[in-house]
DNA sequence: CAGATTTCGGCAATAAGTTGCCTATCTAGT
DNA sequence: ACTAGATAGGCAACTTATTGCCGAAATCTG
């Protein structure tokens, strides 16, 4: 299940009891977890540690989890946020999303759904990879965008290829294109039907 | 303001009288509206005209508006949907945000609100989905390997503009692309570098 | 506020991708 | 070996994408 040894949460949250109860949780399920009681305390432990994950209340005293996460986002632009909050307004939900929220939860949170969120962001993100031809995943962010989108776009035909044990005509209806157009990008992108299967 | 000369909002709402009011504010305003009662109705005149935006009730009798905009995601994959609900709860919120909407309204939606929403769309043409995390996750197996490919392009730009700040320069150095080029596709695309930071 | 830098969009030439038509090849099943 | 059905590739018309050049607009800096 867990095959990344280093998989770290940044938790926040300023009520103490329930950070404990959530932390001991969390690391009894293998996950290692830094904890703040405030924003601030959460942007230095975002300094001082390697943090893969955040998972942050929304109200707190003296600055919102809205504001911490623009915060957050400064040093760490992508990383992944996790928000859980007692009395939402629509509006905070729609604008922590929109900051790229991953999950949203109501308080009280179940320990067992924030694993599962948790366990599935390790997955996504460190890939292990489940697929052998997840080869777009490989091609990081060094590489050009028109390489990286062909890879993915070769990534697609071949998974839908595989799926369909090569026939063509599925594949054709399924990704809804041109049969020609699907002959060129094959050869273009050195996709070869025997190969796979 | 409005170049686009066919600039068509899908308006959904079970309510007769809200429909009939906030249709005619669009239409005074240059915005041309295709109404509908319910989500059956709805998923009709998306076959019936050429659609640019959903705008829909989140609750509705028979079917709620996820649905819906589920099923009208099998047609047109990357349509921007805006909802708008008076008794949301917080799931509902998050998984209409997950789905790609682009904004989610509290009933009763102010005219202007939607207006300016609207009036940011028009120029989009693949539309927008705005959280780069989801986007291309969220267009799954059974979609055109065309709508795919342009989701996941959409994500890497969206990701490298938040990476780099919207700095265009570094952006254009990463992705080893032309400018021009990269504006076009954000065009398309229907990213904006403002409502990215 | 001025000047420099950065970003943006129109336009047109060029490059690349898409599609339909036709034919060739390949793979069963007889 | 023969035939039907599926797949592959050449070619040419067509569509779309990419790029450079230009100037306008926005943004940054002092």
């Amino acid at each position: 299940m867990n095959n990344d040894p280093s998989f770290t949460v940044l938790l926040v949250d300023d009520d103490h009891d329930v950070l404990g109860a959530n932390s001991r949780f969390l690391r009894l399920n293998d996950i290692d977890v830094v904890v703040a009681e405030s924003a601030a305390a959460g942007l230095q432990r975002l300094i001082e540690h390697s943090i893969d994950v955040i998972v942050t209340d929304l109200r707190m005293p003296g600055c919102n989890g809205i504001e911490f996460a623009m915060d957050a986002r400064e040093s760490q632009p992508l990383i992944p946020i996790v928000f859980f909050s007692g009395f939402a307004e629509v509006r905070d939900v729609v604008n922590a999303m929109k900051l790229g929220a991953v999950e949203f939860l109501e308080k009280p949170v179940e320990p067992d759904e924030l694993l599962d969120i948790l366990e599935s962001l390790r997955q996504s993100h460190y890939g292990s990879i489940t697929h052998p031809r997840k080869a777009f995943e490989g091609i990081n962010d060094e590489y050009p965008l028109r390489m990286r989108v062909l890879a993915y776009e070769k990534y697609l035909i071949e998974s839908c290829l595989i799926q369909h044990r090569g026939r063509i005509a599925s594949v054709l209806e399924v990704l809804q294109i041109n049969r020609r157009t699907l002959n060129d990008k094959m050869s273009k992108l050195g996709i070869r039907r025997d190969e796979l299967l």
